[in-house]
DNA sequence: GCTATACTGTTGTATATACAATAGCAAAGA
DNA sequence: TCTTTGCTATTGTATATACAACAGTATAGC
């Protein structure tokens, strides 16, 4: 391994451990260099790959600083209903309408690694756009990783900010489908008639597994899922 | 501007330009440290961060390159739906319904800037995997940007693959939705029954302007979309 | 108390140099 | 003809140095 992947290495443990939560200073770059007996520039490298991959910031005259998690998270749109709502000026709100303990099925014990019938969190909220409600967000939580998630207090902060405060997220994969919402659905999204849905399936990681499974169900006629993409790198602004 | 960003601008502008094709060789640092009397570290700086956008590719001992479009689309996938068929080693076949030249009605006029009124490519296309028809691609095309849109034969290459070919795309949007199919969309789609769709909007641009706007329709009983993210970098995997 | 100034620490840019590792090719040799 | 050998061009890593630009703080002066 070369020099400046140690330094890298070294960074990159202490942040994936906790132990240097957002905003924590990250050694200087002639700090690393004294503490590894390497040049400045070597330092630098390290630092930089790292600010590169969104881990850290850098600000000249100030320091290096653990990035927080929402820059990162920003960049792929791991969605986060209440700030999109925010977002669009309008008014977000949460009703919690399931919190228990369940057994897990076989299925659900697979996704988290769980034992079968091993009890895991449960919960289903309904989140409302100026008080029409745009989304139903049934969740389940590992409760090895997370074992307090159930004494939370989700009208104020969803269940995915929780999550990312007391677990770095590593990973997610999600699913998009459109279905049609069972006779609970409907109740839940205040739909009279059945309408096509958006499902979105969603699963998450940290470092010791899998974090959460939910299902984010949104009436068709009320959401879209957006996105923009660029392909090579914008030219860079001229700036005078 | 600084020097390093002075270089990376003349390299963009000759990749861009299609100057300098796929795989067509890129000075090396020494060429660019002479040609633009900077130091060899000062070239190196600016085609370093070329790669790590993912426009050249650099080998040591052989020389740096200009790196295909493909290893850039598959970064965020772009889908293609022919590909993707392949891939589960399932059979893919196209049949084109309508290729056709219509006025531009105001919104896609909008859209593709294009005068109201004026000529533009409309297609639409059916892809079955294994006989069973999975999506419609209903398509308007720029025909300043894309003369010959009408002349291809679609039931081997898809529009997107000869898109790519032709216009090097830079940017692409995305909106997804769940909506109910009409009665033409049934048909194509050869449902007996109302079922949800999933239904992607998709517009793309090259640096000309825009270049296409698409509306693909999956049944929702026959498609999913999946999508997988890392957040913080993996761990380099530890090499012995 | 408030402001202007100077100082220090930090990151950003740029250079010159040295050596290592690899790919490709040419020349020498069997 | 085929293989080996060595040379050259190229990228990768590492160092030492210099100066610029900026943030934050301490100090001096009012």
């Amino acid at each position: 391994m070369t020099k400046y992947e140690s330094i890298k290495e070294h960074i990159y443990q202490k942040i994936e451990s906790g132990e240097w939560p957002e905003y924590h200073s990250v050694s200087s770059e002639n700090a690393l260099a004294n503490q590894f007996h390497v040049s400045r520039m070597t330092a630098r490298r390290a630092l930089q790959e790292l600010c590169d991959e969104g881990l850290v910031t850098r600000t000249r005259g100030s320091g290096t600083f653990v990035a927080p998690l929402k820059s990162q998270s920003a960049l792929l749109t791991i969605r986060n209903i209440a700030d999109e709502i925010r977002m669009r000026q309008h008014q977000h709100s949460a009703r919690v309408v399931k919190m228990e303990k369940v057994p897990a099925y076989p299925a659900l014990a697979t996704f988290l690694h769980v034992p079968i019938d091993s009890d895991v969190w449960h919960s289903v909220i309904v989140h409302y756009e100026n008080g029409q409600p745009v989304q139903v967000e049934d969740r389940y939580v590992n409760p090895r990783l997370v074992p307090d998630y159930g004494d939370q207090d989700f009208s104020e902060h969803t269940p995915h900010e929780y999550l990312c405060e007391v677990t770095p997220l590593t990973e997610a994969s999600h699913q998009i489908e459109a279905m049609a919402p069972d006779q609970q659905l409907m109740k839940w999204l205040q739909l009279n008639e059945p309408e096509p849905c958006l499902q979105i399936h969603r699963r998450t990681w940290c470092r010791d597994g899998v974090v959460s499974q939910a299902t984010l169900t949104h009436p068709g006629s009320r959401f879209r899922l957006g996105g923009h993409m660029t392909f090579r790198a914008p030219r860079k602004k001229v700036e005078e």
